[in-house]
DNA sequence: CATGTCAATCTTGTATGCAAGAGAGATGGC
DNA sequence: GCCATCTCTCTTGCATACAAGATTGACATG
């Protein structure tokens, strides 16, 4: 199975159990995979092409901590994705907004249950559930990757508070849809994203440390003195 | 130079002089390039994460072939992308708007010469350039890797007539952009995309054979008999 | 002449070996 | 005690060797 490293590590990373800036090792890898370090090396190019893990020549293989200005493209792109599917989608049936009515009971089951590693994933889970009802393969990979890049996002600077605050946001997008009301829903999904990015700003870091090291490119700038 | 070979590949498919279905040779890159296959493996590895070449086992790799389902994917995320950012833009300096008109002076002087590889490259990079105004790299990568597929897709079905006509809308588009009237450049560019889906699926082919074969789903499906 | 078979060759798939940079810790000088 | 330096180890970077499937052509056989 050649694609199976890239998609564990992927799945290990979008369910928050290799957080950002988690460091991962050739050798450790291959010995746990049981393979040589060809086919990490593989996998780890392709989760590299896709923004979700970085290299630092002859340091090693690092999840990537995604800087503010990152996380505000992804954002970005996020809500224009978003906004321009949604209203430009027709109605959806009754079949996909059973769908999406499931996925919204399962997050108020993760809110219920204070559990935040499963709830930020289903945060993203949710738009990518959006998407997948048009069929499009593509359209859906895109949004993939982008709500891989936003929990890393999310793991690192969003608080509770804001998740709480995205899953009411979530269930009033769906209700929009659930009436056939797309244009709001594509309103609605697009100031969602516009507050999420907000807050991301303004909170409190809970690494102090690491995020002033990102803030000055600490670490990656190779001009280490003037 | 770590990414030379994977620019300097995607720089020859979306300047038209590597076409789709043609055969990359691990042995003969590795040579043209001075490294071992290694380096060109690695390329190739990512090329494929961005769906621009794919890999058939133990055959060789190849610039991908989309299929007309593949192509109306690609186009319709394009609409949906370019719709979602033009019609949240605001308007565009003096200073952006010259560069997409220095950009459709360019397809208009392709256009005199007749010089269709050239204007299929620019045809996509028109939208990519629209893009870059955001300054957003995420948002821009994401369009370029979409801009590269709808070249290999415009060189496999496109007639001349449709370039045509694509340059002609691309000027309303500019036109539009502007007056700073980005309501209706978002609504002209959803059509265009639209239009030019449209005039894929009744083009003829130039290879009536392969298409056949793409169709039918033959060279990749497992099931060689049932 | 048609056809099946076998071998040579070409392709990618994967592992491994070696080079070289980066870092940590010991060690020596002060 | 403090600091510089050196070495040892760990990391990735890249090339290479070998494995194994796919193809093509020769060639024998009917």
């Amino acid at each position: 199975m050649p694609k199976g490293i890239e998609a564990t590590l992927l799945s290990a990373v979008v369910e928050g159990r290799i957080k950002p800036g988690h460091r991962l090792s050739e050798n450790q890898l291959a010995e746990a995979f049981g393979v040589s370090r060809t086919l990490v090396r593989e996998a780890l190019t392709r989760l590299e092409a896709r923004n979700i893990v970085m290299v630092k020549p002859r340091k090693g293989w690092f999840v990537v901590e995604p800087s503010a200005e990152e996380a505000a493209e992804v954002y970005a792109t996020r809500r224009i994705l978003e906004y321009g599917f949604l209203i430009n989608s027709a109605p959806f049936t009754a079949a996909q907004i059973a769908d999406l009515q499931a996925h919204i009971d399962e997050e108020r089951k993760a809110v219920d249950a204070s559990d935040k590693t499963r709830l930020t994933y289903l945060m993203g889970d949710f738009h990518v559930r959006i998407v997948k009802q048009s069929g499009n393969a593509t359209l859906v990979e895109t949004m993939r990757t982008l709500a891989a890049r936003t929990n890393l996002i999310s793991l690192r600077y969003q608080s509770e508070h804001n998740a709480l605050a995205s899953h009411k946001d979530h269930v009033e997008i769906f209700e929009a849809i659930a009436r056939g009301d797309m244009k709001t829903a594509a309103r609605l999904s697009f100031e969602h994203l516009e507050d999420v990015e907000a807050g991301i700003m303004i909170d409190t870091s809970p690494d102090a440390i690491e995020l002033l090291k990102n803030t000055l490119r600490l670490d990656e700038a190779p001009n280490g003195r003037g």
